[in-house]
Parts: structure tokens; sequence; C-alpha cells
DNA sequence: TTAAATTCCTGTAAGC
DNA sequence: TGCTTACAGGAATTTA
């Protein structure tokens, strides 16, 4: 499912592709796909000159000169593809000669939509040691629901919040409050590292709703995937413990050796 | 204020 | 083989 950093390959992918194109046409797929038709953003993009591909947390923003944003966001199963057919296109727009498809065979995603409040990036300069440890010393909530919560950290959805907390040595259903300092600044720095090498790898491919660029090529990040769809944890070869619907109502993976 | 539960939706897999 | 059922996921919304 597309975190961050596969919503960053997708936006480089477009970046590099169509800024500074027209839109010469937009159409939506079927009806139930919306509750509303996207009227705001067909109108936005339809003649419009691209001037950005942009992305807030796992949102990707299209800027269109002098008329404003569109939002997209990709949910769990969404695609964007240039070209490429499935039963499930909801939203496609045509640059130049190329029809770039939005497909969501769950429907969880959303075209036009407002830009929620979110937190920093852990990429971004505010995002400090400090940041962290202050969000986390008072609160009960698991610390992997805190990391995931996207209006106090944007960008870590399941599988890089599990590889964060392995890589940290922290296991993901301990109180956000129960975290040493130390234990805290080692999250701190993990959550940025593992979307930084998710980036530069293109995102991950997993089994499950396969992640693909726009152009359909996979990512690379599975090779450095530790516990998340694992059987056995890739630093100690030691059997991984899932739980399902535990944390935040997702299932959660850990290893019991290298996380204490 | 915070945390937990519920809702949305369908492809996939497991079980009978 | 063909059917039913449970479950996965992100985020908005509701309830406690």
């Amino acid at each position: 499912m597309p975190e961050l950093p596969e919503v960053e390959t997708v936006r480089r992918v477009l970046a590099e592709r169509y800024t500074g194109m027209t839109v010469t046409a937009v159409a939506v797929g079927k009806p139930t796909f919306y509750r509303a038709p996207p009227l705001a953003a067909i109108k936005i993009l339809t003649g419009g000159v691209i001037s950005a591909f942009k992305r807030r947390g796992k949102y990707l923003i299209v800027e269109i000169e002098g008329r404003g944003e569109v939002v997209f966001h990709l949910g769990m199963s969404g695609r964007i593809t240039v070209g490429g057919e499935s039963p499930h296109v909801r939203f496609q727009m045509w640059i130049g000669t190329e029809a770039v498809r939005f497909h969501d065979s769950r429907r969880f995603g959303r075209v036009g939509c407002p830009l929620p409040k979110l937190g920093p990036e852990p990429m971004d300069p505010e995002f400090t040691p400090d940041y962290l440890w202050k969000l986390l010393r008072k609160r009960s909530a698991p610390v992997k629901a805190l990391i995931m919560d996207q209006k106090l950290i944007a960008g870590l959805g399941n599988i890089y919040a599990t590889e964060a907390l392995h890589a940290a040595g922290i296991r993901p259903g301990r109180a956000g409050k129960s975290l040493t300092r130390a234990e805290s600044d080692r999250l701190a720095r993990t959550c940025r590292e593992v979307l930084l090498v998710g980036v530069e790898a293109g995102g991950a491919t997993l089994e499950d709703a396969a992640y693909l660029d726009p152009l359909g090529r996979p990512g690379r990040m599975q090779m450095n995937v530790m516990v998340y769809g694992r059987e056995d944890c890739g630093t100690c070869r030691r059997k991984v413990v899932g739980t399902r619907k535990s944390i935040g109502g997702r299932a959660s993976a850990f290893c019991p050796s290298c996380q204490r």
C-alpha cells in the first residue's frame, strides 16, 4: 500500500514526464466511486497547465498554473498509471497524448479532497528528537499507533512504522510514555532512515496490493524489509511474532529477540 | 484531550 | 469444485 516513499516515487515519475504540460481532458470513472463527483477538481484540471507535482505526507498534489491545486490520496489500493487498463479506473486525465489513470479497486482513495492537517514528515527540520519525545512522553496509546497518526507525524504507514520500530529495537505495543529518552531518540532516527531508504529504493512492492510506479516498475524496498510480512526476522532469523488487528485496529509484527 | 471502536470497500485466502 | 466467511488496509467519524 502506498506510503510516503511510494507516493514520492509516483510524484517524481509524473513530475519528470508532465511538468509544464497541459491537461487536455479529464474523465471520471463509475459514479459508484464517488459520493459526489469531484467537480472542483475537474474544473481546475481541465485545460490547465501543470506547474508542479507536489507531495505532503501520503498525499499527491497537482498544482495548476493560476488556478490552484488538486489533492489525490491513493488509499490502500490506489494506483496511478500511464496508459494501462483495469476495471477500476475512477479518474483519468489526458496530458498531451497520454492518459494518466487513477485505479482504485478498494475505493479508499480520494480525488480532489481537502488536504488535512498533518504533522511534520520525519525528514523535515522540525521533526527533531525533541519533537518526538514531547509527543510520546505523555501518551498512553501504543507507540506504533502514535507514529502512524498522520496528525502527529506524516508519512508512516504500517510497513514503515513496523520497520522503524524494529530498527529501533522497540516493541510496537508499548505505551508511548514507556519509552526512555534514548529509545525515543533512536526511533526518531529510524523513522527518518526507513523513509529515506524507501524513497531511495523507489518504494516497496510486496505481495499484497503490490505497488508499481506509473510506468509499471516495481520498487526495491522489499529487499530491505526486516519484519513486515516476513516469517523470520531479517536481522536474527528468529520467528517473527504477528498479531492481528491489535494496534490501532491494524495487524502488527515484531521480532521478540530484536525488540525487547 | 485522548483513545478506542466503527465505518467505508473489495480482492484474496481459508474453510467447509 | 463452488460456496461462504474473515480479513487486510488509511483515515474520517463516532463513542466513551
